[in-house]
DNA sequence: GTCGATTTGTTCGTATGTATC
DNA sequence: TGATACATACGAACAAATCGA
């Protein structure tokens, strides 16, 4: 009885391939530029077929991490993009690297809760656990932002969030903070209030 | 003589179906949970092989746009991720969806040039073309946000102000704006009055 | 400029694992 | 339990592009 534990049941070859590729790309310190083994020697190194090494390669490809051409080969294009998604990043926590995700997780957290106050989005029905910050500030973010016109705020916060998330980054972030200060500024329309807090919450100690 | 300039000479198979997938996707409305056709039938309707429709799929899947699950099928999983590259979207010049990107591309303009001036970065070296603002704009953004620590900032940026610059999105903001007014604010470490003009760069009107 | 080796691009056939009914 | 539908995976073969001798 093996059974779906968790995420993804079977992991697949070529996402296992991709995982390898970052690592591998990582472990030689390759630059952009920088060719791969062919699709021959990598199906023959991970024991893959050929298929599941070009599906792999593929994935990369669309990030524009990689590039292959033609009669040349796989290259290396650019440095790692900060949007590679969670099933296939699982290194070791890197709190650095996490630290610049807080960055822009709140850089648009606070676009989304500005742009709400300008546009009058009224947060009345929203319910909040008082006890856990992270989370009332989550539901609060994502409540606001799915009423934007603009849906891209919400996306890239929903991205960073979910990503800090799953590696308990929010645990590290030592301070305090009180839901009720936002949204009280929030609901009495106090912009620079609500941007001090915000300030107040990027600056935090992380250990 | 033909060399590689640029895109790609011959776009692959599996670009194109990511490229069909998409555009069927949006044809036919389908939600997050809506089952695609299976990749036989992809196959055969795109007279493509399977391994093809499967590299197509498999990079839709790494921006977390498809899942498919074995013994099932392939499915939506998301709304159209935001990132997605210029050589896959290439469709008609959408200015709603546009102006959301520029929208984006601001805020991280901003943030850059924000930051900037409290990490006392100098710009004294750069070299800018009065005569067009974007493109003076667009350096100045760049040469600053390479400085930053976090790269994510730029990341971003970059990569919304290249769609914006493929679509000539910036011929239709009409209004005329003085990189002077930018350069000496940030040189004089006037905070407002950047995020000001920047303010009134996004109010712009589009055409 | 041609030839041959290398490498990615593409296809097809087959077998297997998984989910659903 | 069995049957069906579907994705997963492999390997072989050939096409097309690139590069160097």
């Amino acid at each position: 009885m093996k059974k779906n534990y968790g995420i993804q049941s079977v992991p697949r070859m070529s996402e296992e391939v991709t995982r390898q590729l970052i690592q591998y790309i990582a472990a030689e310190k390759l630059k952009p530029g920088s060719k791969l083994p062919t699709e021959r020697q990598l199906s023959e190194r991970l024991e893959v077929s050929r298929s599941s090494v070009r599906e792999g390669i593929r994935a990369l490809e669309i990030l524009q991490y990689l590039e292959s051409r033609q009669g040349e080969g796989t290259f290396v294009s650019k440095p790692p993009p900060y949007l590679i998604p969670l099933s296939i990043i699982r290194k070791e926590e890197n709190l650095v690297e996490l630290h610049k995700y807080y960055q822009v997780s709140l850089l648009h957290a606070r676009q989304i809760l500005s742009l709400g106050i300008s546009n009058q989005i009224s947060i009345d029905q929203l319910q909040v656990d008082q006890a856990d910050f992270w989370s009332s500030f989550s539901s609060l973010v994502d409540f606001v932002g799915k009423q934007l016109l603009n849906n891209y705020y919400l996306e890239i916060w929903q991205l960073t969030n979910q990503l800090l998330e799953s590696f308990d980054f929010y645990l590290h972030v030592t301070n305090r903070f009180e839901i009720d200060k936002i949204l009280e500024a929030y609901n009495s329309l106090n912009y620079t209030a609500l941007t001090d807090y915000i300030q107040q919450i990027e600056e935090a100690k992380i250990v």
